[in-house]
DNA sequence: CCAAAAATTTAAAACGTTTTAGAAAATTTA
DNA sequence: TAAATTTTCTAAAACGTTTTAAATTTTTGG
């Protein structure tokens, strides 16, 4: 169905276009009875002024439109950890000058197998991109390529030509500095419970966990390495049972969130073990809850708020031509020391 | 400055309007020389292509703009409390369809004393909004009403005309639930650690306590009513931590929020009181983390989701000119009864 | 070297709105 | 009643782009 427009109404009122548009508008110039029925007959026909044609005699200066491609995804997550919400937050700050407008992709639940991200992308005509959630082989880099839009990668990935950034926080270190800190307190046989299987960032924090194992002459036990498939708490839990199952000493899990840490604390608590006494835990993301839990948490903070600033002044900057200095930028995580570890 | 046109990258090169659009548009009928020059020059001269002016020689049905009002408010508190994630999952339901864009307010995160909110709903055109947030005496109301923007609020309201519609969850009646559930315990002093003092949430839940302590038949004692200064967890230690202090007498312990009860039973641990046997806690959300707990928290759980998409189907309707049937929904919450309570 | 064909470019119109300057109609004044 | 004034309306141009049909230039082949 045809959208109505002035025309249509100025033809069944036989009125000019020009009366029509003041009528609406507001004018002073038009008398009151004319102004009531054509209101009147604008709402009964449904009228809904076309922005474009608006924008376009007003010379609005047009958005920029920045396309945030994970949204779905990442609110999914955003309930168990605030990582994504202080992301989203620091972009924010870009709105405020109002020459930038968020587009939320909001890329169906996982229900439709196919997203048709050329469409997305050129329905928007949008000037940049932010991946939120990255995976490996990320299908959505080679549209953004031919598209031929700039755009951030949150997380860690290598940037393949000028128009291409990547931000993120170093979790080799991350890992690295909660395994250090186990070794430290006196922890010979450390088990992990790593992320989801095959994830880039669960890769990334075995690898930080192995080097600092190895800086410390602690050979890699195939054994103490559990990678659940199941998510977030439950998963944690389950590990670890499994692991007291299997009969497997360890004085210590690093885990690599804090939803982990609290599965496997409860576990822990379940057999009778006490945290941090017979086993130290240190978990990962400094979850806001975590300082409240029994015990408290020991765990990794990541500057994220500051990820998501670095990312959204890179995309303003390319925006408006300048050169953002490098094209790849990784912040450092930060050990948090509490009780659990 | 003024923005690069295509007329004027026709004039610098002495070619026709047609010849410069056609060459970005990498149209066959472009001699490959021309065609690079104008992209050259167009890059050089920063050119970036009107989509108003795109978008009407398309004829492009104008999306419908759906303004949401609250982001960087509700972004920080979805770091404690999933409510708003689920809230806006639910919202991306509708962008698939392409038909309706969902613009995100950045109003300032508090630094900026005033916000502009005419010109926020100008400058997006919008056709509809959401308010997450709601307040009393909320200034985004009048601004929509001058505005004659339809709106849904999350929370409770009272729409005053047709165009105005409200979603919430019984408040009321979930803190009846709870309180009753520690008077069928066996619980007969029942604290409670309310939300913020003003808030209308905090004011409703407060009711349904009473509500429920008067049909047992129990009187309601000021003094076992608190109201922390403080966010969240700590809020709820400290209120907690005050009553013990006090001296005063209790067994029973309703929270306005997980988060409040977290730090609840965390005080009450540190002094040496066990949940339930000495005193039972029931809280309010039912975070992820809620079963987790040690131990597990009996709580309140909302629709959310429900909640939202109940809203943005308002949305819809009332863009399409469909009448949705009521301006105001209420859905139930649940009680989730676990080991704390 | 000329006609025909192919390749390349352009003039003009259109998209739906607002603005400006002025025309027409209604009202008041002399 | 005619002139002056006020009120109400409208014609025409403009916003920046794309499309269509036609014009121009270049190339090809005889």
């Amino acid at each position: 169905m045809p959208t109505t427009k002035l025309k249509d109404i100025a033809v069944r009122l036989d009125l000019s276009i020009p009366t029509v548009s003041r009528a609406l508008g507001g004018f002073a110039d038009i008398a009151e009875e004319t102004r009531k029925l054509v209101t009147k007959t604008a709402q009964e026909m449904g009228y809904r002024p076309n922005t474009a044609a608006r924008d376009l005699v007003a010379q609005k200066i047009p958005k920029e439109s920045i396309l945030i491609l994970g949204v779905p995804n990442v609110l999914k997550s955003i309930s168990l950890n605030s990582y994504y919400a202080e992301i989203i937050r620091a972009f924010c700050n870009i709105v405020d000058s109002g020459r930038y407008q968020l587009v939320l992709s909001a890329e169906d639940d996982i229900q439709n197998e196919f997203i048709d991200y050329h469409k997305l992308i050129s329905e928007h005509s949008a000037t940049a991109a932010i991946i939120l959630d990255i995976k490996e082989d990320d299908e959505r880099i080679p549209v953004l390529r031919k598209a031929n839009i700039p755009f951030v990668v949150l997380g860690e990935f290598e940037p393949e030509s000028e128009r291409e950034y990547a931000v993120w926080t170093d979790n080799i270190l991350g890992s690295y500095i909660a395994t250090s800190h186990l070794i430290n307190k006196g922890c010979d046989r450390i088990a992990m419970v790593g992320g989801l299987r095959g994830q880039l960032v669960s890769m990334t924090r075995v690898k930080g966990y192995k080097n600092a194992l190895n800086e410390a002459g602690i050979n890699f036990d195939e054994k103490l390495m559990i990678e659940p498939e199941e998510m977030d708490e439950h998963g944690g839990y389950v590990a670890l049972l499994e692991l007291l199952h299997r009969n497997i000493k360890f004085n210590g899990v690093f885990c690599a969130s804090d939803l982990r840490s609290i599965g496997v604390i409860k576990a822990l608590k379940e057999n009778g073990l006490k945290v941090p006494e017979n086993v130290s835990v240190v978990g990962y993301d400094d979850l806001t809850v975590a300082s409240f839990f029994d015990p408290p948490l020991t765990t990794v903070r990541q500057p994220t708020y500051e990820v998501g600033l670095h990312a959204i002044n890179i995309l303003q900057k390319l925006i408006n031509h300048e050169k953002p200095e490098e094209n790849k930028k990784v912040f450092n995580p930060e050990l948090i020391v509490r009780e659990s570890g």
